[in-house]
Order: C-alpha cells, then structure tokens, then sequence
RNA sequence: GCCCCGGUAGCUCAGCUGGUCAGAGCGCCGCCUUGGUAAGGCGGAGGUCGCGGGUUCGAAUCCCGCCCGGGGCUCCA
C-alpha cells in the first residue's frame, strides 16, 4: 500500500485510484510528489505508488506550483478585462509570479494593474476548481486557434509530445504543462507588482508583449513582510544613497552613461577597502603589479578575446595601429609571467592587481555601480603546477571566505560550473585536464566545509569555475566571488614551465576576482549596512560637536588630539539648535558623536552618541579611544588578528 | 541595442485638456536664537522647465528628433 507523508511529516496510508486531496485537509498542502514526480493535489494515487508526499508553501515546488496558479489567475484576469489580450506564456519565477500578454500595441497603466489586482481577488473568492485535461496535440492546436491564442498555437507547433495537458478554472483554459493547486481559492494574498514589456521569445525581432509581475502568499503576514522588503531594499538604493551621503555620483548626461566620479567621502571608504585588500593580499603570497590602461588590439587577438568580444571594447587608432582600452587585465599578467622562464620551484606565482577595465556594456543593462562600464576589479592570476593546483584552489577560498567574513558577509550560496560530459568536443582541453580540474574544485569546498551545488554544463569553454554567492543583510543574494579555471590562454600564450625532470610544461591558470569590482562591491556594500558603514570603513568615525560657540575652542583640541591619532574625524561648525546638529549627524550616518559643552569642558571628558544606541554617557578621551579604537582599525591590524 | 515610462531649483516633487504655471518642502545664505542628545523662528538667493527643431498670436504643457535616467527584454507550454 503507498504512503501518504504530510507537510507536518504525518504519514497515511492510502488507496490507489482515490484522489490525494481527500487525505490532505485543506490548507494543509499545495502539491504532491509521487515518487519524485510532481502532480497536482486533486490527482489520483496512481497504481503501484509507494511513497506520496504533500508539500506546502515551505517547499520550493510548493511555492513554485503557488505561484504559478497565481499567474493563471493573473492571465485570467486580464482576459476578462482585456478579452483581445493573447496570452503569452506565465511561469513561477524565483520570487512571484508574470504572465505576458500580446496588447495590440496598448501598454498597462497603474490603474489597469489595480483593476487586474481586484479582479484576481474576485476569482480567488470564487474559488474555482482547477481542472486537467490531456488532449492530442492537435485537439489543441484546433482549440487554441479557435480562441485566436496565436502564440499558444505556436508553442505546440514546435513541440514534439502526442499528448498536452490544459489547465481550466471557470471560463478560462490554458496550455500548461502543471501542476496546479486543486482551485484557485488556495491562492490567499496576492499583489500585482508592476508591469513591462519584453519580446515574445526574450527575441528582440518579435513581437513585443506586456508583462505582468505579481506576487502571493498564504499568509498576510508573509505578503507584508515581502512588501516591506521591497521597500526597504528601495530605500537603501545605491543610487539614492551614494548621493545622498555624498559618496559619488554619476552625472551621465555629461561624461557619459557607466562611469564614478568618487567624492572625497567614497574615495575614502574605497582607498579604505583597496588599501585592506592590497596588505591582505601580500599577507597571502601575491606580489602586487600594474598594468597599463590600453594596448594594441593584437594582445586581445591572441588572447582570442577580440573575436567574440570586440564589440564591448573600446577601440580606437593611432598611427595606424589599433589600440584598445583593456576589458580584462589577463593578458599583462601573462605577459610579467613570461617576462622569464619559469621553474616548477617558484609556483605558484600570483599576481594581484587592482585593474581598471572598460568594457562597452549595453546600455540598457547599465545599472548604477553594480553594473557600470569602467570599473576597477580586485583581479588575480594565479599560475601554478597541476599538482598544487587543488591546495592553491583551497587557499583562494579560504581567502574568499576572510575577506567576506570582513566586510561584514557571513551566509554564502557556493555554485561550481562543470562542463557538459556529453559534449566534450566544445570545450578546451583534455578529458584528464577537466576530471582533474573539476575534481579539485569540489575537493578544496568539501575540505573547507561547503555546501555546493553543481551546476553541469554551465562552464565556460576554458574550463569550470566556483562562484560565490552572498546573502545581505535583508536576504538578497549577490553574485560576487569567482575562480575560473583557463585551460584555453596558457596554450593561447604558450604558459610554461620548467618542471623536476628538465620537461617543459603548460602551467595551469586561475582567473580569481573576489570581491568582483571595487564598485560593484562598494554599491552592494553600500546597500547591506544601509549606508551606515562598521566602524573601520566609515569616511568618518567621529563628529566632535560643540554645545555652543563658547565650547569650540576646546572641541576643536579634542578634533586635533583625534586627527593626530589618526581617527577620521569632523568638527561641527554648523549653527541651529543642539538637537538639529544632531540629527545631522545621524543623517549623515556618522557612527560616533562626540558632544563638548560646560559639563565636559569642566571635568575635562567628551559625552558620547553612538549611531542607533544614543547618548552613552561622558567618558574622558582616553576611555572612548581605548573602547573604540580596535574597531576603528581594519580587521587585519587589530591585535586579535595573530596572523 | 530594443520596448514601455520618465527628465521642472542642489535634492524630492507639484504644475502639463496651451494663456499670472515659474511653485512647495528640504537644503543653501543672512539675521535672531547659545541650545544638553533626531527638525527653534524670520527673511533671502536660486530654475536656458534635459537639448534641438516644429505647430501656434502664445509652449514647461501639443508634435518630431536627439541625449540621459528608470523598469524590463525565455527562470519559460
């Protein structure tokens, strides 16, 4: 007899040929799992069944079925609303839900998505069933023509299956390869989001449809939790910010779109960041280089770069020769790695630097400093035997790992990339090479405790790759870290080196940038502390405040005895009331306020406001550098660091 | 690049069915206030209404082109 697992882990036993939602109380599961195969909740328990499980909102084919009934809901709406509408495709996405509509060239108002809104709700009240039907292929075409879903029509004609599945709740059917919930009344809360266009097929040449995005969740609370989170992460906009706190800017409509200008403030936090990177960095065994800005296009050509990449570069021509501006640094630091012939005894060789690239990105994927188009990457090549090669792998992870660790990142998703082993003729290098690559891979995350997800046939031609993924402060995750495997340049260059028997042997090349760029990470950095940086990043860590004029003079001594020790400190010269200059202060994010009046004048202390904590009493100089100070520094130069 | 939306003072925005439509708040400057832990009061300066062209007696407002920004552009029956 099969069993029957609940959400809560209860377990049944059921009767094949009843229907699973009788044994499931309402509200109590979404969708089932039939020996790892996914059916819908008012499916029947299929003959020679043996393990049945009911999953709910907390399983990810839960949500997914969830809101993939909700963009039924969502398209049945607007075909009510908008009957010439034809219907696109609708699929769950990572969080929520969109359904496209081809509109006759109409686009939505904020008023349309209200009324669609209204109308999904009238149709989760009325709760109707969700019904499969499986029909021939050309049942449905006939169908679909009939109702006019041209792009419908056009999706079973590429198909190859005899048989398709349609979904009908009320008047409204659709071509849906399912599951569904068992009626649309499952669905409780629901938001429509926004709306925008994009092509039928992601295919600029075709069609434009509307799409809609929407989210829903069982529980209100969930639903506002969502919202809030969408607001807050609007809040704590870069963009908005950066400005704001008067870090930097980007005045597009004069130097042109992708490109920082840093004021003094963001400079700061940023030679902060870089000078930290640059002593941990030579700490762990890389020499520091430089490289120029431009070369000659023919570096790029035999890098093979210049083939498939020409149009992101910047290319211009100088008597006669052309130039271009670097997209990558790879090149130079193969070229100070020929600069002489190698020995097996000197690898691994790293070389680190901090290299500004350009690269001509589209300009509709541009997006303040996470995606710019001049950007400075903290950019190493690693070249090593491919003995070491795991070793030197765990070594850059454990990097990884401290440097995040630094910045405040303590949750992180681990991706590798491997090749397709089905075909092996598109990618560089041997079997042996990708086995051995690959297997060094997964061996230097499992000795350092990682979780990973295997990602087959995401590498790149060259070779397979680790990406690391964080998670911010309110859940986001970002797309950071990532160590590439190249098997394709060394050959390109001819990257050799001398080994213990006299042979001479292509070295093995690692591609690593942790922190990505210096202005992405800035900008995501910006974002997880909401402006309001740790300590030993903030452009300044203290603002000494004067009550009065009367106390200037002595606040102005407690400034410079603060300079002379080397604290990034202000002094508040602004006129207003106490409580103004203090939420100045607050405004402009500054950790630590120091604030100097008759009291502190005459028993010779400072009273001290901590950023969110508030007043902290008064304390002489002395006592609030001692209690500051380590945090002050960065994480490498505080005594507890022993490395 | 393409589609949709937008660009008015340093910032956030109102005005936009053509005619006191050059406005508000914040910020800035000045004066008064010298204040004890997140907004004291009064006054003032500040704008080629993104740029160019057109329609009109008249354009921030309507039309066209360009520049720049925002949201998207298979996670996919």
């Amino acid at each position: 007899m099969p069993k029957l697992i609940l959400p809560d882990g209860k377990v049944l036993t059921v009767e094949p040929g009843s229907r699973i939602i009788d044994y499931v109380p309402r509200g109590k599961g979404l969708v089932a799992k039939v020996d790892g195969r996914l059916v819908d909740l008012s499916s029947e328990v299929p003959e020679g069944a043996s393990e049945i499980k009911v999953l709910d909102f907390n399983s990810p084919e839960g949500r997914e079925t969830y809101w993939h009934t909700s963009s039924h809901i969502l398209a049945q709406a607007v075909k009510r609303l908008f009957p010439r509408a034809k219907l696109g495709i609708g699929p769950a996405i990572e969080e929520g839900f969109f359904y496209e509509f081809d509109m006759e060239g109409r686009s939505f108002t904020p008023d349309d998505l209200q009324r669609i809104e209204d109308e999904m709700r009238r149709i989760i009240k009325e709760d109707l069933l969700i019904i499969r039907k499986e029909v021939s292929r050309q049942e449905a075409i006939e169908l679909f023509s009939k109702m006019g879903e041209v792009y419908k029509v056009e999706l079973l004609q590429e198909m190859q299956e005899p048989v398709v599945s349609l979904y009908q709740q009320g008047e409204f059917v659709d071509l849906c390869r399912g599951p569904h919930l068992p009626s649309t009344g499952y669905v409780k809360h629901i938001k429509v989001l926004y709306s925008s266009s994009s092509y039928w097929k992601g295919d600029e040449r075709n069609p434009v449809m509307q799409r809609v995005y929407g989210i829903s969740f069982p529980e209100k609370e969930m639903l506002d939790q969502y919202l809030k989170r969408r607001e807050e992460a609007k809040k704590r906009d870069h963009r908005v910010v950066g400005p704001q706190l008067d870090l930097f800017s980007m005045p597009s409509e004069v130097i042109g779109p992708g490109l920082v200008i840093w004021h003094p403030k963001g400079a700061r936090i940023r030679r902060i960041i870089e000078d930290f990177l640059v002593r941990v960095h030579l700490k762990w065994g890389y020499e520091l280089i430089y490289s120029p800005h431009i070369a000659y296009t023919n570096l790029w050509k035999i890098s093979g770069h210049l083939n498939y990449y020409r149009e992101f570069m910047y290319v211009f021509e100088k008597d006669g020769i052309e130039h271009a501006v670097k997209p990558m640094n790879c090149p130079f630091h193969i070229l100070v790695y020929k600069s002489k012939k190698r020995s097996y005894r000197e690898l691994p060789l790293r070389f680190f630097e901090l290299g500004t690239v350009y690269r001509f990105e589209r300009s509709g994927v541009l997006h303040g400093l996470l995606r710019a188009r001049g950007f400075t990457q903290d950019d190493a090549h690693i070249f090593t035997t491919p003995e070491k090669l795991e070793e030197e792998i765990s070594k850059v992870i454990e990097l990884d790992e401290y440097l995040m660790k630094s910045f405040g990142f303590d949750e992180f998703k681990v991706e590798i990339s491997t090749w397709d082993p089905n075909h092996p003729e598109e990618y560089m290098g041997s079997e042996e090479d990708w086995h051995r690559a690959q297997s060094a891979l997964e061996e230097a995350l499992k000795k350092r405790g990682y979780s990973y997800e295997v990602m087959e046939g995401e590498a790149a031609f060259y070779g397979p790759k680790i990406d690391v993924k964080l998670v911010d402060s309110i859940g986001r995750e970002w797309q950071l870290s990532t160590i590439q495997l190249d098997f394709n340049l060394p050959k390109r260059f001819n990257v050799t080196y001398v080994d213990a028997d006299g042979s001479e042997k292509t070295a093995v090349m690692i591609h690593r940038a942790l922190l990505g760029s210096i202005e992405r990470f800035f900008g995501i950095l910006l974002e997880h502390y909401a402006g309001n940086f740790p300590l030993w990043l903030a452009p300044i860590q203290v603002r000494v405040l004067p009550v009065s004029e009367r106390h200037l003079a002595k606040a102005q001594e407690v400034l410079n005895e603060l300079v002379r020790k080397g604290v990034r400190a202000d002094l508040d010269v602004e006129s207003g009331t106490l409580g103004y200059r203090i939420r100045e202060s607050e405004l402009q994010k500054i950790p630590l306020t120091l604030i100097i009046g008759d009291k502190e004048v005459s028993s010779g202390t400072v009273s001290v406001r901590q950023k969110g904590k508030g007043n902290l009493g008064s304390m002489t100089l002395e006592e609030f550098l001692k209690r500051y100070w380590e945090e002050m520094l960065p994480p490498d130069q505080r005594s507890e660091v022993l490395s």
